[in-house]
DNA sequence: GTCTATACGCCGATAGAC
DNA sequence: GTCTATCGGCGTATAGAC
């Protein structure tokens, strides 16, 4: 009887590893073609499973699998803000955390910087929020707001102070992506956190 | 016989005054929905084309459709960067000049922008040349260079200069695109310019 | 020469066979 | 329960009627 709980275990672990296989693809896919280039039958290719009808064992439709991927990707860069607002006080020093984090991310899972800084996902996910609205980025609308309250920044809006201070940032890293800045991202992040801090800190 | 020409040339602006039409049509619906989710009916319903079959004696295919807005979109910026450097000798001047022209066409032509700064074109226009290496943005590439030699700005290459300044000014106007910020991008130009030009310029 | 009617291909999705 | 074979719809593109 323990063999058969394990047996079925087992299948349930398989089962979750071709969703995560499917994932993968997906998000790889995405990344480099665009959701729209990319057909059920290329995700199924990519991801070992015989046939686009295969899928449909795992996700209901094809939507469903970037739902997924931009869930996953929402929550995992939640987890990562709040780890970064508990372990540090400073605004200054949650920025730079953030700051390393994008441009970690950037350089060890492009697709995924790509998912959220290149992909419009509202073209393909209609009814999901706004990037701008979810919880880690709320969030970091947060850390500049307080940033700004206890005179650590400057005093403008945090919504400008997100532009200048996010703008140079990603557009560093989108530059990185494209491939027109040749070197890793890691290498231009010390510049970038400078160039970018000094737009916002209180001087 | 005048008549008939006058005729047939009546008829030719018609073509064209259509075709005109269509490429409105198309830019607008292109910047809201994108353009996978916008299909030749919607195109010739939105430009008063009987049927999408009536787009076939404009344009060979929908791809020719964006191919065509692509270019006019690049030329009209290559000639007003041409203007721009024509009429300005200093880099900061030059600057100036293109931050306010992208800033008026995100009040004015929001499409536009849209189309520039939103849409993913090698999605749909896999063999055209990617927008940073378009004549325009080679120009404004140049301009920086120059600033750069000259001693006028920082002594950074171009391509993070380019990050820096243009990061800044890109980030505020598509978050005016997206409505995150609310009133027009006229109202935050001064501020972006200030800030953008603060993290390039020798000090 | 213009529009209607239709063909064709692709892809997402299903149903039925093994 | 897994895969093959197929369906149906949409959207691009054409061909034929007027």
């Amino acid at each position: 009887m323990d063999q058969e709980i394990n047996k079925e275990q087992e299948k349930l672990k398989d089962k979750e590893a071709q969703s995560t296989e499917i994932l993968a693809a997906s998000l790889k896919l995405f990344a480099e073609k665009g959701y729209f280039n990319t057909s059920l039958a290329d995700i199924a290719d990519a991801s070992g499973v015989k046939s686009s009808a295969g899928i449909y064992k795992h996700f209901k439709n094809k939507q469903e699998i970037a739902q997924a991927l931009y869930t996953w990707i929402i929550d995992r860069l939640n987890v990562s803000i709040d780890d970064i607002r508990r372990r540090n006080r400073k605004s200054s020093e949650q920025l730079r955390e953030i700051v390393d984090l994008w441009f970690r991310l950037t350089d060890e899972a492009p697709d995924i910087m790509q998912f959220l800084l290149v992909l419009k996902v509202s073209e393909f996910l209609p009814d999901e929020k706004p990037l701008m609205q979810t919880a880690p980025f709320v969030k970091i609308h947060k850390i500049l707001h307080n940033g700004i309250k206890n005179n650590e920044l400057k005093a403008i809006d945090s919504q400008r102070a997100y532009c200048h201070f996010f703008g140079i940032i990603e557009s560093t890293l989108r530059q990185v992506l494209a491939g027109d800045l040749s070197k890793k991202a890691e290498y231009y992040e010390g510049d970038a956190w400078l160039t970018a801090w000094a737009t916002i800190v209180k001087k």
